[in-house]
DNA sequence: GTTTTGCGCTCCCCGCCGCGGAGTGCTAAA
DNA sequence: TTTAGCACTCCGCGGCGGGGAGCGCAAAAC
């Protein structure tokens, strides 16, 4: 890991130049020479002092040209310590934090809950906007119930976390009656009500096939139906838990007009894994963490930054939400709008009445 | 509306070298002319000849050129009459076949295998893919539950078709108990069970009303939920019926790099609307039905083409599923790929044991 | 020592030119 | 009716040149 850049080590002047810098490039994507930071940089220095500082901020990393002759721009290492060091963050105002509290009114489900704030951040910031669903390790069964489709077909339905539903439908063994059906979900909800989903398969496994012969044989067939169900659950969920919105928002950002860069953006969104690990690495962050371009590690996001947030309701950890963009974003405002959604979700996630 | 063309209005020759262009064309992208056609067509004419024939081809405008001196390009109206009269349409051979079938082998849930079907069509033909869901106005209702989540919400599961299955939340006015909730929808099972969902909606705002006098209290709460649930439904559905893929494989077709018209593109994908109004019209062809460019009347869809059939199950017309690619696309390969599609779609979802 | 001035140099961008290639339409001949 | 011939158009491309923006370096100025 190459040694990282201290605010410290450089002159007040230096930083000065390099955030006037930044801002310039943020605001028209093309590179900025001496000239124009001479004349817009309040200091009242000629460009050929600015040449020099410059020349110090490129052999340090934070800048560099892309061709000799060109003006400066910022390296994924400057990004980083014009974030991390020299940003002025924006304050919401007051009508903007109200559109963001109303979007996330609770009015309905969960899923849909997520996928309003995922449009929202994206309508926002103009940008692409994300948002991981709460991670299934967290969720506790509050009641499961079968509804008989057919004879050998029924319909499992899981609560769970209070306002999550799940369905899946499996085939038994043998017929089941509706009486059956209810004895055995009145069974499990007595064990199950309230547990881990994660304890709940590993009890199932282990725990009830010793009790197999204690009980009668409708139990029995309870435990195969729980088996099948829970088995099913493991493998159904891992992939719903992203949701994208306003992609289409990053094609005209110019310098992106590379659709072939573009264009593997999109097909790892459609993938989700890389994305899905990145916004793992933010679950334990507390509050705004930022991935800058190559920082990240995955090439597909070169040229790309994520702002994300973690968001939690009751005390617990739910997931994570943020913004994709250039790493050419304004982040004095992408950031507070992140902040502020991934607050605002976790109290329209909180339990009530 | 201008007069269409009818093929038997042209010589043998015209066609012939019609066809020939429009095949070319399909291939390398660029404006064909008299030349190259006179090479590769086995009719030994100078290319004089060839170019009288392009200028009456013109002329009834099937063909027109991008500017005086380059060769002749296909217009919506030259695709129409080469899909519809001249197209020798592709055997697929039983790898693919085979292909398709095991990916839509019925594995799981409903959504799960349009998804499936969407994503292999896209995979497939290099292009994207949709698939409409079937549609709610022909839905029955073949079960309803409620289970209590706290005292006054209260969840509804609606088991609609065989294998699909919708869950809303309500929240209700007064506290329900358990027995009330399975004395409800034992009550509304007995009479909806089997109904279409039009029909109980209908029913309740109308017959149930009057029922009110006769039955008892708890039933007139029955009677209200009802109407919640069904109301809900109706806001709640019909954006959820589109199921696009393989959006990204359109970016790489050269001449749509036209970033700006991908984007429209992909927004109307996004809102489904205009699709959703295109696929619509397919759902009553009995069989492939094909848009060529400005043909569908939504201007976003200018220079592509969008393939569709339609699929039923159980002798009844479900939905429509198809292929949007540009307007220069093998047809004589996607046709049949729709085609197939439709078919083991519907094989899938016949009910079965 | 720091800052500025001056100067030579690099590189991009843009418009221009000119040319070759592909293709057309028209006319006249086969 | 088909073909050959011809003049013409338009695109694409490479080369050229000038203007502009910007840089680095060295020497002068503060």
């Amino acid at each position: 890991m190459v040694s990282s850049i201290d605010s410290s080590q450089l002159s007040e002047r230096s930083l000065h130049l390099f955030k006037s810098l930044v801002e310039h490039f943020i605001e028209d994507g093309a590179p900025v020479g001496s000239r124009t930071l001479a004349r817009d940089s309040k200091l009242n220095l000629s460009p050929a002092t600015i040449r020099n500082v410059m020349a110090d901020l490129e052999e340090l990393g934070l800048l560099n040209s892309p061709h000799i002759s060109a003006g400066r721009v910022p390296t994924a290492r400057g990004y980083r310590l014009f974030v991390d060091s020299l940003l002025s963050v924006d304050h919401l105002d007051s009508t903007e934090v109200d559109q963001i509290a109303r979007e996330l009114a609770p009015k309905d489900d969960v899923p849909a809950l997520m996928q309003r704030a995922s449009s929202m951040l994206s309508d926002i910031t103009r940008l692409a906007g994300v948002v991981m669903l709460p991670r299934p390790e967290q969720s506790r069964l509050r009641q499961i119930e079968f509804v008989a489709l057919s004879a050998r077909r029924i319909l499992v339905i899981l609560v769970v976390n209070e306002r999550e539903v799940q369905n899946r439908i499996i085939n038994t063994a043998r017929d089941f009656s509706p009486a059956e059906l209810r004895e055995v979900s009145n069974y499990l909800n007595e064990i199950f009500a309230g547990k881990e989903l994660n304890y709940v398969r590993a009890t199932i496994l282990d725990e009830l096939e010793k009790m197999k012969e204690q009980v009668n044989q409708s139990m029995q067939a309870a435990i195969e139906m729980a088996q099948t169900a829970f088995d099913a659950e493991a493998t159904t969920k891992p992939d719903e838990d992203l949701l994208f919105s306003g992609q289409t928002n990053l094609m005209d950002v110019a310098e992106l007009a590379d659709i072939d860069r573009l264009k593997k953006l999109f097909e790892s969104f459609n993938q989700k894994r890389d994305i899905l690990h990145l916004l793992e690495q933010a679950i334990n962050a507390d509050g705004i963490q930022i991935f800058i371009g190559e920082e990240s590690g995955y090439d597909v996001l070169d040229n790309y930054s994520v702002v994300t947030a973690p968001y939690e309701a009751d005390g617990q950890m739910l997931g994570v939400l943020g913004v994709i963009g250039p790493t050419r974003m304004h982040y004095e405002r992408v950031i507070p709008i992140v902040d502020v959604t991934a607050r605002m979700l976790g109290c329209a996630l909180n339990t009530r009445g």
